[in-house]
DNA sequence: GTTTATTGATAGTAATACTATTATAAACGT
DNA sequence: ACGTTTATAATAGTATTACTATCAATAAAC
């Protein structure tokens, strides 16, 4: 093993993008100020004229990049799964205890762990995770999509603590439903705190967030 | 007290639409119709224009009725809640377990409770209310559509279930956030199963989706 | 120094999301 | 029965969206 921490590049799908965005300045103006645009405005009045006028390039450059926008919010979804798999082996490399593995895990998930990487907002990006992210495959074309493999780093995370939960508890039988509960149940907590208070009991202070989804875990994995 | 059931009758707030669509043969035609078509194509897909044509009528004519298509989801999904809502009294009436309560209402959430209600088909009206409901808040003007009060039913069927948690567990802190976790992780994992079943553990059968969702609620508050 | 790839600039198209206008038919009050 | 309101049909039109196509300019690669 490498004494030094790995460095984080994404590994994504060759099938999200016409052109990979990471190979030019143009392209990596498109991701980080989508990611901004998007969080201003919402993905439905997003468009690549809008982003176009942004970067100061035209459309038709971008769709070089993306068929459509919503194979570029694929994308930045896979990228953020990405970075959370780049956090967790941070967070949780030489830790032995599953359990403060998960409580690490928890808290990768449910916060920004920084406010920038390179020129991507992160905390913009966490911001568009929780209110966009569902939409990346809560469409008509899911299942062919899902063929080309475009959910392979949602998965991975999913299956990575699902790993977790059974160091924990080797036979518990529904790990990845309960992963992809708490998951989802982050973001949509962390959405109605800020726009739908009655929907949730918590404010924006991430820590009892944290502390209700490592409970909910923890209390029903444990064996009876 | 009536010794009669309540007839169903949807309780809508008037901001949601122009023209009540219950109060007209048209209008009804539009709800049954929307649904199925919503299914068919989902909702990205879906506009009044293929709306009117499959039932008959004009663009124009369903503009009366509804300002534009996000505001018919919203529509169809608080009938949903009020549905569900109509289906709570019906199953839970008179029980005094609320344990038994609450298996009773995760059932209603995770299952359709019938083929047909008037011309409206639940099946359908279910997998998308899994699949499309989340759109009606996931959306940039949601604080404004929240002021007009249109997320009302949603919020009372959550704080009729948050009521059933205090009866089993009376300090227990965090019912709406279990509530929203349980109900939104129903309609994921429904999808899931049907779409993405790499993120879940089950299959199309309820059966373990209620099972699971109960267990988890009652482990979670459970007193320690 | 020529090929090759990338972008900019511009134009164009089909579909979407509406709004407006007018004619007609049904329903409603007196 | 008559005039008035109301709902719908039919049609037309507009601004925006979501692309596709073309071609010249430029930069990089060989």
């Amino acid at each position: 093993m490498e004494p030094y921490l790995f460095r984080f590049s994404a590994n994504i799908k060759t099938d999200i993008f016409l052109k990979d965005p990471e190979t030019s300045q143009i392209g990596t103006a498109i991701i980080n100020q989508s990611i901004d645009l998007i969080n201003e405005i919402g993905f439905e009045e997003f468009n690549f004229k809008k982003l176009s006028a942004r970067i100061g390039t035209t459309e038709a450059t971008i769709y070089r990049y993306f068929e459509n926008k919503h194979k570029l919010l694929l994308y930045i979804t896979s990228w953020y799964w990405c970075w959370v798999e780049y956090q967790l082996v941070l967070h949780n490399t030489n830790i032995t205890d599953p359990q403060v593995q998960l409580k690490n895990t928890i808290k990768v998930l449910a916060t920004p762990t920084a406010q920038h990487y390179a020129d991507v907002n992160l905390q913009n990006l966490f911001n568009i995770i929780c209110s966009e992210s569902c939409k990346s495959y809560l469409i008509k074309n899911v299942d062919d999509l899902n063929k080309y493999g475009v959910y392979f780093n949602y998965k991975k995370i999913v299956s990575i603590i699902s790993d977790i939960i059974k160091l924990i508890n080797p036979t518990y039988m529904y790990p990845h439903m309960l992963v992809t509960t708490v998951i989802e149940g982050i973001h949509n907590q962390k959405y109605f705190a800020e726009h739908l208070p009655a929907l949730t009991d918590i404010t924006e202070d991430p820590e009892y967030l944290i502390n209700f989804y490592y409970q909910l875990i923890i209390d029903t994995i444990k064996k009876a």
